[in-house]
DNA sequence: AATGAATGAGAGTTCATTCAT
DNA sequence: TATGAATGAACTCTCATTCAT
């Protein structure tokens, strides 16, 4: 048959999905009715509850959609091949510009507003999950000691500086609404630049 | 007479404002409703939209206070003579005392989830008002430059590294829900230590 | 002050119940809605839920006031001296007009109807509550065995038989749908006639 | 073709009211949602539609059948040869077990409950239907009364009465939740007894 | 000046019914 | 013929704000 079971049809959750983002992005989660995502959707409200438990469990889905985008690619960069501070640059490039990009940033904000009532879904933006940024890093920055490209006594504590000099500043100053569109390539590229050069000072291998 | 002017009682004033912190801060600014203040405040709903136009105005006057106490204190921290490292560690170890506090914390939480509808509240968190952060340090790194303790070419650049490396992980972890707690002193002052280190790896002049 | 606490104002109070009286009884409990409710009170929704919890409160003070007006003078009836003739059949005559009348049939259906939801509030009707009619009629038949008027081995079973023969015909017509108006005075009195006269043939002392 | 037109599937529409039935008498008829009679009957929502219009008639059907059930085979009782005090104990007792049965309760407190916008649907229980109860005792003792067995002025009120002698208690305790179990077989063979006795005191030929 | 009872729009969610498949 | 995904009106209840006292 070519109809689809209750809460299958991916093309009508894609909708719901998208006229939720919408309008969770815009208003925040408690802001949001309902009916301004039935409207946004194109859908009735009854098929959202079809799809979707309640509020709540449509808020998360779109939540952890957006966080996905962000961190699943930066891993791959830094099992390239090749001298230190290029990855690190790239890495820290890369990570920057998801972190400031303007679907992150909304999606993040609105999250920590509900921290105290979806609490997993915060933490799981930097959680605890295999595979989270700071253990992928600290992986990395250990792999390039034993190869006597970087010295550090504690990799984890210089993987954490190093992300926090790639995105801080710019990121914050987007989390906090005093920069109003993502920043653009240039200032990213600086932004990496001087991270990486601040961290190598520190870490690298003196000749 | 000695009544005074509607609106104008100071102690009424900061029993409105104190009932209001306790219900914001506990559960954000839409959950909250104006009974829960009303009750908290000991003062009557008429009286509260005496001394404040509406919810939202009431709301951003808490938000502004409690941003108020984290950073007052951190400029005189820079005023105080002696060499750079000491007073650039006591300096990082007030901020990230400050700033992982379970009131800021709380505060940045319920602000950043609101900042759509209020704009200009979150951004008055690192904002350009005169004497924020960035500045002040940047001031201080350049000055230190001029006596010739430390070597930068761009020293508001520094000073955000500096700001970053002094707070960043462990003001994410707090914001993001993965501490629960508070940092305790101990991992403060080494994460200062640590964030002085790295910052004058780079900046401080060789000799 | 002129003015009366919240959900403490008797006229308003009596507004709200008469409008959620005139709804209920007309439609049942499920199919009358709160605003059905607001609108015949003439007073806004949320006044209604100052005075009370919910629907179900409200619900439950309509069907309990409509019971106390069935019961309250029939013990009076009982306590009066006279033949026992006379004053069981001027009991019989009001029980019935009690219980065939529009208001309480209308609250016993609506009652019955949600049994299993509120099973206390039906209970009330006939309950264990000290007074109740098969206890107050016992007692009257078990003092008039002492006296010697009666003859019965068992004064409750008496005091049950002369209920069911008193009103059960009538009420249930009533309550089932089958007679549209209270039977007429005429009807009850001979009912109650009929209903003595069957008693008496079975518990009065023969001579 | 084997196939039966729309509606007209004896098979399927037994399911759905055996469906319908389980979940009306469960829950009463505003509670019962559409779906769960689709789940319950296990057939299409779809299906349901084509064999009743619409939820209430649909109802009407289950109370109906439901109110067969009790009064079908209390004729044939009235109908057997033997003295009179022994048939009417034996109709006695049948007519209050099925009275006080846990469907017969349900089913009539269900119907009680929307009596307002099902009107015909509880007059049938007692209904003017040819054979209804009053009208096949009356003829029994009518026909008594001509073999010299009874004397009664009115033999339909005498019937009347030994209905309420014979049910009232019993069923109303059951009615209004009073009695949480039917009664038992003993309980009803004493009130019948007793039923009995207080209606032949009254009606049967003196010798 | 201060109060708090009253308002009523709007919140999230359910469900009888329809109709494309 | 039978299906069940989709609809959207209607449900109970909340709460920011007003205004008579």
């Amino acid at each position: 048959m070519g109809r689809h079971a209750a809460g299958e049809d991916p093309v009508k959750r894609k909708q719901i999905v998208e006229g939720a983002r919408q309008v969770f992005m815009s208003v925040g989660f408690d802001a949001a009715s309902m009916n301004d995502i039935t409207r946004a959707a194109g859908v009735s409200k009854g098929t959202i509850y079809v799809y979707f438990e309640n509020k709540g469990e449509l808020f998360q889905t779109i939540i952890l959609e957006a966080k996905q985008k962000i961190f699943e690619d930066l891993r791959t960069t830094l099992n390239t091949e090749g001298p230190v501070e290029e990855i690190l640059k790239r890495f820290s490039v890369r990570l920057a510009t998801g972190m400031t990009c303007e679907e992150t940033v909304k999606a993040m904000r609105i999250a920590i507003g509900v921290a105290e009532r979806f609490p997993e879904l915060v933490r799981s933006f930097f959680g605890d999950h295999p595979g989270n940024l700071v253990d992928t890093l600290s992986d990395f920055v250990a792999a390039r000691i034993r190869t006597g490209e970087l010295a550090a006594r504690d990799p984890r504590l210089a993987a954490v500086q190093l992300l926090e000099l790639s995105t801080g500043h710019l990121w914050k100053q987007r989390l906090f609404g005093l920069m109003d569109e993502p920043p653009s390539a240039v200032e990213i590229s600086e932004m990496a630049d001087n991270a990486v050069a601040l961290f190598l000072s520190g870490y690298s291998v003196r000749t």
